[in-house]
DNA sequence: AAGTGCATAGAAAACGATTTAGCAAATCAA
DNA sequence: TTGATTTGCTAAATCGTTTTCTATGCACTT
């Protein structure tokens, strides 16, 4: 048996030419209909698969995208949220006949830059679900015009599909505001400049409803940092105007507060209301519940999916800037307690 | 500026063959250092990258791997075991200069098999993280000649990359047994050959050390089943001769007992000791910690990866069956009490 | 009968690399 | 000097497609 059938063995057998195989295998409609079902009969019958490489070489679409995903410190294909999305882009990508290649992000030596693999790769388009946007070449990428896709991160002439931080936070002021929470300590998450919208919502959301501002309420702790959680934690409890509720920049830095909480006794809710943000999976084992924003992967992902094959292969839409919001939906728990100051 | 150069394009530039140029760039040696450093200077000036399609159509080889894995409810992507070695595989093969492409496992009539996949792609080897390998075109794919490595899967003629069950398994028991425990209970994961392992390791511990090994200790529960986890645990507190430990499949079940047992108003691990399996995050942000077995996904990703490679490059290897065992380690956690019967 | 249009097929030129075979010049051995 | 070997380079074939252009036959007009 021969290694690998081509077209031209199968012109062969059938005693056409090549470019009438390979109009049969397209199903294009220069080509009589017997014909073509004999041709296809037969490159069915010798179990024929076309040549990636040939065919891209010759026609320059490669059906293929590239992903980038950086490692950085929790984030990643490590961190749920992002696995989570990622999971739901390729799904999308694969049923529209898409493949996923990830672009070599190691330190080797003779890596090409992103660009250039790209190039080298002759991808379609690249999906930056994170990544380190200051670094040089990924400045470079942006500025290709190659059709992109980015999470969570404002790109010119790129599409943006992004939670909706100000609306999400917007909607976990009203949750606990609803059972009567005022004095509300806001824990903000990293600097980056995406998620300011939170800290909008809550700034606005307090003003709007006659509630001070208190520096004392506001601070700051990187991402996923369990252990500042705990600290920042401790620092809220000392205060001698207690908040009744702190709401957390993501749930992992949460559970750095309510085990510090509970480690020192306290009862949570009852003590104090908690909320994080993300509504990664141990938001359900861990007890109590915890209160969350649960951000919609499946749809950031089949979205981020659809928005980058329709750039392919619309080009007219390329260079559109455009950002798609996806609302989050509060995910209840049971770490927010009803308290006595509730007046709705 | 023309869009992308070619060898043709430094060959008319240099005033040399194309062929040349190709030698140049590939650092050969059947050609004068001065020619070839001037070639390799001015293909950087002018930004030349080498075309992947071409290249790999001629030369076979495509420095590509493909990563089958399926979603089945809870592998996959999104379970951070697998998340974990396929990080850390993609690290490793990313640094030996290979790319990294998924296998396309999506419903749509039109997709290739996973061979066929295979033969378009023109991938050098396939990394299978996690499958049904019941399906008839994995099979397929297992019979083909591909270098194929696979995760915790006997598969004849190929590289099993599998953590060691057996052992960790006989670690975990003498770790609970050290601390005093005699009657130990233990939930056994699924059915899969594979982890059969554990359920040998238990019954040799036990049986070495004299302890009689009641059928009523000893349950199978579903990976990853928090429910099913619960429940059981419920079926052992109700036994009359109550068992001083519990040993569950993995840390999401283990927790599922926790929960139980905690809302019960026990003490962990006052009242019931409890190990889990996998060493997954959360462990460490459960109330007590969880005494698991940490997996070595790092390790198991790198040799994995280094593993298909050298089957690839070096091809006297390839059929050779083997079995790379990966040990795991004790992570001790604080969900197993010392009990008094400790007599050691 | 000549011209027009259409449907079908094939020849051949790409795409951009790798690789083999061969040639000329240079080096070496005798 | 002659013959053999080495060195440095090129021409050309090849990988397996896609695509453009041309050719042929046939049916229709007029």
């Amino acid at each position: 048996m021969k290694e690998n059938v081509s077209l031209k063995d199968i012109a062969r057998i059938c005693n056409v030419s090549i470019s009438t195989v390979s109009k049969a295998m397209n199903d294009r409609n220069d080509i009589s209909a017997d014909k073509k079902e004999e041709i296809q009969r037969v490159a069915r019958e010798l179990n024929y698969v076309p040549n990636y490489m040939a065919s891209t070489l010759k026609s320059k679409r490669s059906k293929n995208i590239g992903v980038l995903l950086s490692e950085k410190t929790g984030t990643g294909l490590m961190h749920e949220h992002f696995a989570r999305i990622l999971n739901s882009f390729k799904e999308t990508v694969e049923e529209r006949g898409y493949t996923i290649t990830f672009l070599n992000i190691s330190n080797s030596p003779n890596r090409l830059s992103f660009m250039e693999q790209c190039k080298y790769m002759n991808f379609d388009g690249v999906f930056v679900l994170c990544a380190d946007y200051s670094a040089p070449e990924i400045k470079e990428l942006f500025a290709s015009d190659l059709p992109i896709v980015v999470v969570d991160h404002e790109i010119p002439k790129h599409v943006n599909v992004a939670s909706n931080h100000y609306g999400d936070m917007n909607r976990l002021m009203q949750f606990v505001y609803d059972r009567g929470h005022r004095r509300i300590a806001y824990i903000h998450g990293g600097m980056s400049e995406v998620t300011q919208g939170r800290m909008e919502a809550y700034k606005v959301f307090m003003r709007e409803h006659q509630l001070p501002i208190y520096k004392e309420y506001i601070y700051t702790c990187p991402y996923r940092d369990y252990e500042r959680g705990s600290a920042l934690t401790k620092a809220v409890l000392a205060l001698p105007n207690r908040p009744t509720c702190i709401l957390y920049p993501d749930d992992l830095v949460a559970v750095g507060g309510l085990n510090t909480m509970q480690e020192a006794g306290m009862n949570i809710p009852k003590d104090m209301s908690i909320a994080g943000y993300d509504g990664i999976n141990f938001v359900n084992i861990v007890r109590p519940r915890i209160t969350t924003i649960r951000q919609d992967t499946v749809s950031m992902g089949i979205q981020a999916g659809n928005k980058l094959i329709n750039r392919i292969e619309f080009p007219e839409e390329k260079y559109k800037p455009e950002t798609v919001v996806v609302d989050g939906m509060i995910e209840p728990g049971e770490s927010v307690a009803v308290i006595g100051s509730r007046n709705n």
